[in-house]
Formats: C-alpha cells, structure tokens, sequence
DNA sequence: CTGAAAGCGCTTACAG
DNA sequence: CTGAAAGCGCTTACAG
C-alpha cells in the first residue's frame, strides 16, 4: 500500500518545529519560545530544544515565520543598473549591512526605465518587504500612491532631498555641481560643453545639469543648446562619442563637463587621441568619483559620491524604521570636489 | 467600545483574496482559480473577479503564497562582490532574465569570505528560495552537504566543471589563460610576471594562474616564486603597487600578465608612470574585457568574459530545473583571446 | 465549473 | 514557565 515509502519521506524531508518539539518532549508553542526568546524559557528546555535542533539539523521556514508574524525580515531595492560603478557600489554596501542586522536583501534593476521599475517595486511590496529602498524621486504619482497604500517604511538615495516627502539619503547633486562649475569659472574658463547622461527619470541628472547652467547663469553665461550633448547610457564608450560630436558642433569649448566618470573617462580617452592636451588645451571634469577617476592620465577632477556610506546608512535608518524609530526625513552626505589634473586655468585666448 | 475603528481598519487593511472572493460572490477557492488559472473557471466568474480585483486594489501575499504552494518564485544567489564588473554584469543580467521569468532575485555578498558565503547560503536556503546560484567551485564539504540536504536547484557559474558535481556555466579559466599565454610566447616573451588577484577560495584565480604556468612549463619555462604577486582584492590601485612591486623583484620581465582587468589598468598606468613604454617595453595582459579595457591607451589586450550571458543562461537553466527539467552538467561559454595593443613581439635582448 | 475544508510551518495571545 | 488552539493568507485535493 505504499506504506514503506512512508517513514522514508519523514526521515528525508526537511525537519519543522514539531519534529525538534516531539524530541525535545516539548509543546510547538514551547520550542517556537526556545528559539526566539530562549531567556522566557527554562534552562533544561532551552538546551533540550538546542539539543533537538542539532540533532535534526533544523532550519526554521522563514517564510512560515513571515506569514505569522507579519515580518518577513526581507528588504527590496530597485536601482537603474548594477553597470554604474557607484550603484553597484551602494548595493554591496546596503547588502552588507543588511547582512549584519539579519535581512536579506531583494534586488531589482530597473534600467531606467519607468514601467519596469513600477513593475519591480509592485514585485517587491507583494513579497513582502519589510522595507524598501529607491534612487532618486523621479516617480508617477501612481506609483508613489501604490507604494504609500501598502504602508512599508520606504526611503530614497543619491538624492537628500525628496520632493515626494521620502526620507532621503544622499549629496546634494545641484550644488555639488554648482560648486563644481564655479571652480571652472574661476579658472577663467567660459566656453563650457556638457555631456549629460539621460535626463529622462533622472533626477541625480538633470540637477547635475542645472547646478552648471545655474552657475553660468550667475555669471551672465549660458550653455548654447549645441554644447549639450544627452547620452542614453552613462558608458566611456558613449562619453567617447559625446565629446567627438560636441567639438564638432562647437569647437570653442575649454571645458567640458561629464555627469558622470565614466563618460568623463570617454571623453579624456577621445581628447586624446584627437591631439587635444588636457588639460593645457581642454578642461574635463567627471561625477562620482570612482576608482579609475584617480588613475587616468591625467587624473580626473571629480566629485565624490559616498556611494558606500549612502547603502549603509540606507540599511541602519531602513531597519530603524521598521522597527518603529523615527528617522531622519533628509541626510545629507559631503560630495566632496576632488581637483586633480584633468583641468586648469584657461589659456589667454589667442 | 472601540467599535469605530472597526471598519475603518478593515477598509484600510490590505484587501486579501477573501475580500476578493466576496465582492465577485464566489467562494475563495473559486477566486484564487480565477486568478491563477482563469481557463479553468466559466468567463463571467473570471470577468467578476478581475473586476474586484481592480476595485479593492488586490495584490496577492506572495508569502502565503509561497507557503502553500511550496514555491516562492524566489532565487538567491552569493557573489563575491558587485565591485568588479564581471560580476555586478552578471548579476545585473540574472535579474534581468528572472524578472522576465516572475522570478524575484535575493542577493548576498560574501565578500570572498567562505564563512560568510556559508552564512548567505544558509539564510537564502532558509528563506525558502526556489533555485541557488553560486560562484565558483570552493566549497567545503559541510556547505556541499548543506546545499543537497535542501535539495534546492543549485548551480555555479563563471567556471564550467564543477569538481562537485553542481551544473556549472561559464568559460574554461585554465584554458584561456594557457591560450593567452601561448599567444605571449607566440611572441618570444620568456620572463613573465602575473599579478595575480587572491588565491584563497578562489578557483578563477587559481586556474588562471595555473593556466599560464602550465603554458610556460610546456615551453620548458617556469615562473620565478618573485615573479607572482598575489593581491588581496582585485582593484586599480592593487594592480599599481603589485607591478611596482614586480619590477622591483625583478626588473627583467618582458610580460606581466593580470588575472583581471583592473588590475592591469593599474599596472599600465603605472608602466607607464613609471617610464615604461607598453607594449615597447613591457607587454602587458588582462582578463574578463571590461569596457574600461578597449578604452585604455593602449587597448589592452585580454580575455573576453561573458558575464552578461553567464547570468541570463543561470537564469534560463535555474528555472528550467525549478521546472523539473533536466540541464546541462556543463556549460562552456567561449572566452575569447582579444588582442589589442597592449602586447607586442619581444624586443630581441640588447 | 464550483465550494467546503484541510493544510503549508510557523507565532502568539489566552489560560493555566 | 508551559500548552492547546487560533490564525497568518493563500492553494489544492476531494466532492459534488
């Protein structure tokens, strides 16, 4: 009658509570205790249980354990992508972190693009996140309904400052930028090219884009329409071909600025290798500062992006929340201008 | 007596299938028919439900879900790092694919540590994943036996033949490096150098290095002891000091060798720093062809990587075995010789 | 095609 | 300090 197959399944399937309860000689409700808050039971019940667990190598359901106490112990992120250094950066951080404070992290990357990200964050919310973490605060207010509705401790990074009234952790990208224009300004320079990286559902971006025009404004210049130059991906490969297309359309730039590194790394490869010295001839500058930035030739003036430090405090102020603590609405993070040799004071024009 | 806040609670509640079934006036085992298998109930009843669900705003506890079903449409998967590219691609690309396939990704970083790595594992198994991917082939055997007791779906990647047995996807490590070697040869290089990232708990590494001691051994050549430098993490800047420190020991290799990318960027930037011409000089190797790589001045020449194809099949293979499926024990990506500038014919000896 | 009921493996008031 | 029982929100045989 099949029953031989019976003890069989009991003794390979994985071990519940009930089976460490019936070895211990304890009730489910009693072993469940022993687990979780081993100083509310006896001594002898407590090492018993310990015992039963060893013996079965038990390994607790967790998702049992999150339908039953509504804690899943489960944090979500949805970044654009894993291929930006800086991100990539921050999501090994945050997972870390997490790691120490007993969550697990569920990653999305949402490509830059608008649906999969709503996709994503709906995947994450119906899994059950305890918490979830965004970039930036480019978001419909379909989503920002949906993600308010289900009552998860949410917060954004790379931005300190969230329109839409999420806490925030990150550098002030406008300023950053600014204060970065105006270095270039007192360096004389007044021809300025600019290679953005998407401005579409990007925020970090566009205020990196307005921090320069708003610094030029405060000068009484302004960035000629053919001196920016929009990329769909920030790549070196993409910069490259950004800088190509912008000395053709306007030869006079001294200065180009990149929003980010990697495109900058494109664009001092392309100077280059077109006879441009820089920076005697051209000043570049890049955004984020990652580990090549201080390796090129010459190295890149940049500005630094605490990448690490945003993921980490994402995970301490994330769990905070969840565990009922008020956190801080905005953190922001020093974006330190780092000046290295990819610029210098402008030639007197010829 | 409290009574107020009743309904109030109830219609702010997250709406659950019951409430679902309710609104459609059909019982909940009909309700969750309709929506996991609509074919198999009549087109009003499903028309009535898809209706409710809009209304209440539905989205199913995936938790609850995953507990009675028995699958959470949940993988996990243990990098070492996201910090080098290969792997922040490769993951980047697994949850591309997965996304696709309804499958949520759960990462760890174990940060080349196998205690960790043994830790993420556990927690992810714990956590009731559907499939396991992991990184490699060194494992201890108490992970192995931890790993089949779950039986969970598990493969590993970025090798293509496991000694233990798991499905494995990606490049033949040894042999690529054996080829490159070769092509240095081909060149009439003798005196090599490799730089060459960890060796513990590393098995890339290891049969990278192997690799090339294996093509020098065929010539009848061997690799002095100071002509290795092992570096702890495989970064720009350990690249530079391990070349400096290199040439230091000893100064008359014609080859360095890198067992990545980054780290023969810092070592041609500090060739170079250095006064050494590449490839006059010096020819210089790298491994995995990151974008960074056809960039540099010169391009560097190395060894293609399919990260992003590594990750899409794991996903692809993962969920077919999720599926009860049998896959592939071996999967033997093509890693590609790529020959740049970065490498040149030996200098005949002064 | 549909419904009532058991069950997934835990946690947690409620009694003692 | 411990146990019996209800419950978390779904799915899925089992009957009809």
């Amino acid at each position: 009658m099949g029953d031989q197959q019976k003890p069989k399944r009991l003794s390979l399937a994985r071990p519940k509570l009930t089976d460490v309860a019936k070895l211990a000689n304890v009730s489910l409700a009693t072993a469940s205790r022993a687990l979780s808050q081993p100083s509310i039971v006896s001594h002898e019940v407590a090492e018993r249980v310990r015992q039963a667990v060893e013996i079965l190598g038990y390994t607790p359901d967790r998702t049992a354990k999150a339908l039953s106490s509504g804690r899943s112990h489960t944090i979500g992120a949805v970044v654009p992508t894993l291929g930006t250094a800086i991100f990539a950066d921050g999501v090994e951080a945050l997972q870390e972190r997490l790691d120490q404070l007993g969550y697990i992290l569920l990653l999305s990357n949402s490509q830059y693009d608008p649906q999969k990200e709503f996709r994503q964050i709906r995947a994450l919310l119906e899994q059950g996140v305890d918490g979830l973490v965004l970039v930036g605060d480019d978001f419909s207010p379909e989503v920002l309904a949906f993600i308010k509705k289900q009552n998860v401790p949410t917060l954004t990074t790379y931005i300190c400052d969230s329109k839409n009234d999420l806490p925030a952790i990150g550098i002030d990208n406008f300023n950053a930028s600014f204060k970065l224009t105006q270095y270039l300004l007192g360096l004389g320079h007044q021809r300025f090219g600019v290679i953005a990286n998407t401005l579409l559902s990007n925020d970090r971006s566009q205020a990196r884009l307005e921090g320069v025009v708003a610094a030029l404004k405060e000068t009484g210049l302004k960035l000629p329409r053919e001196n920016l130059i929009e990329v769909e991906r920030p790549t070196i490969v993409n910069g490259r071909r950004a800088f190509a297309s912008l000395l053709a359309a306007s030869a006079g730039v001294t200065a180009v600025m990149c929003t980010t590194d990697a495109m900058a790394v494109g664009a001092m490869a392309e100077a280059i290798r077109t006879g441009h010295r820089v920076p005697h001839d051209i000043s570049i500058t890049g955004f984020d500062n990652v580990e090549i930035a201080g390796e090129l030739d010459p190295p890149l003036t940049t500005v630094t992006v605490p990448a690490a430090e945003i993921g980490r405090l994402a995970a301490d102020q994330l769990v905070s929340a969840i565990e009922g603590h008020a956190i801080p609405q905005t953190t922001k993070l020093a974006a330190a201008l780092i000046v290295r040799d990819s610029t210098q004071r402008v030639k007197p024009s010829k």
